[in-house]
DNA sequence: GATTTTTATTTCACCTTTGAAATATATCAT
DNA sequence: ATGATATATTTCAAAGGTGAAATAAAAATC
């Protein structure tokens, strides 16, 4: 029983270390990036108007986090901050061109990445493992 | 596609990443060790003979990860170091008492949680995930 | 309108991890 | 034995997280 807990849940964390591992170099590589940093411009791309506490909810992460992760990224030139015209706390985050034209360069990558992990698992496992996972998340947010 | 990768790739981030948190935040609480040294006593417990080396190979660590990590456990008072007799570069790591003992309390909470997991996805869930994730840590290794 | 409470962000101390470069000891080939 | 190569560990700078406490602006309450 507890053989089985371990198994899974030090499986779950050996798997979604070795991936952000590697997608680390490889986003380094080709755009300057690290995965997390990746992980923010791609929301802030997607999204409208957003704040950093909304990143932090979208990315599951502390405020304090997006704080050092912001600054960073405005270091880099990839990102903007202006303040919420409707909330004087808040700062609106937007893409720069530089941070545009790296999340371009990434594209090819991430299909790339994508395909590979369609091929390895096969699309039902996936979707059975996207349910999994959304349990999880769902369930460990409240406890 | 690549909103199918993305959602794969970053739901598997935000589960292990929320499970860890509030794995942390309970071993915290009732043994006084975080996720990470957990896994580590765990393994000294478990196997002969433990270098930092094949304890770094066990967690998919680096080495420099490890020189840290034992020295914090060291100052615990939860690990000690001795000279491999037959390798004077290696260190072989046991448990102490007081490691023993904050492992000991552990059991009852790390089995509750198996049970959760088990009883949230399943057992078949579990198995096919197992298996993929194994699939995923063997392919990033050699990538 | 003044007071209280909530919310957005920041700061701080600490833990965790990476990759590159250094050190020391083993091991291998000659 | 010697010299070259491989392995175990350490050190360093930098990024990525956490939780608790501070600050400031908004919103709710009285």
């Amino acid at each position: 029983m507890t053989a089985k807990k371990l198994r899974f849940y030090s499986r779950l964390q050996l798997a979604a270390h070795a991936l952000k591992k590697n997608s680390d170099r490889r986003l380094l590589e080709i755009a300057g990036v690290t995965t997390a940093q990746w992980s923010a411009l791609v929301y802030v791309a997607s999204a409208e108007a957003v704040t950093q506490t909304s990143l932090a909810k979208e990315l599951g992460l502390n405020d304090s986090a997006i704080t050092a992760m912001v600054r960073r990224l405005t270091e880099l030139n990839f990102l903007e901050r202006v303040r919420d015209k409707t909330d004087g706390r808040a700062w609106l985050l937007k893409l720069t061109d530089a941070g545009a034209q790296a999340l371009e360069k990434t594209k090819s990558s991430t299909d790339e990445n994508s395909s590979r992990v369609d091929e390895l698992l096969g699309k039902k496992t996936i979707a059975t493992m996207v349910a999994a996972l959304e349990l999880i998340i769902l369930d460990a947010e409240d406890s």
